[in-house]
DNA sequence: TATTTGCGAAACCGAAAAGTTGCATATATA
DNA sequence: TATATATGCAACTTTTCGGTTTCGCAAATA
């Protein structure tokens, strides 16, 4: 199926999905509740979740916990980490200009 | 057409085109040369980046130069955020655990 | 034990996505 | 001016996606 994190968070129910089980674990039928679809379509993307490891389960009784698996979502950091340098960078160069204006203006 | 920045980077591809066109802006020949696709349909992977704004067009003559929009590229980072609280937080708490026990140890 | 509840999986459906081929158009160049 | 080149766009096809409905199974509960 080829799931990777960046598909998983292309869709704004995970989104929401993600977002809702990050401070707590939910049940599929509570996280489904929050939503506009079927507990299936909910039962769905956790799948989804679940396979590229972003969300974890934890079984208790007939009933089952999500919750996220906030390391895995370092690796969307890491991937924004090359960008980040870039615009960290022309901010460094906009600072330099403005130091130099400065320096221009109170000499 | 409801594109949005998550969407846009959801494929592999155009993850490729960005990276690609980050440091230096480049025409759709170009961009295509380093896909295992045809020019068109770097073209509308292009449509798509440019539709949510995370890519600019710089028209020269006949050739269009393809850039990155660095600045769109911080709403991801801006998403992110939510969590790099949780992380931070919860590697503070780790971090806790440690001063203490060095603590214990080094009496 | 019979029934309800929580859940995942499979089958199906319509819409959207990603790709290809075939154009049309504008700008270089011979 | 005739031709080659760079590009976008439209039509079409195949695949994928997100959703619903239906089902089966296991655990709780009456």
């Amino acid at each position: 199926m080829r799931r990777d994190i960046f598909q998983a968070i292309a869709d704004p129910t995970r989104r929401g999905i993600v977002a809702l089980i990050a401070l707590q674990a939910m049940t599929p039928n509570a996280i489904a509740e929050n939503f506009n679809t079927t507990r299936q379509a909910v039962s769905k993307h956790l799948r989804i979740l679940t396979e590229c490891e972003l969300v974890k389960q934890e079984y208790q009784g007939r009933e089952i916990y999500y919750s996220l698996e906030i390391e895995k979502m370092k690796e969307i950091d890491k991937w924004l980490d090359q960008y980040r340098k870039i615009w960290e960078n022309r901010f460094n160069q906009l600072d330099q200009v403005l130091s130099t204006l400065k320096k221009q203006t109170t000499k």
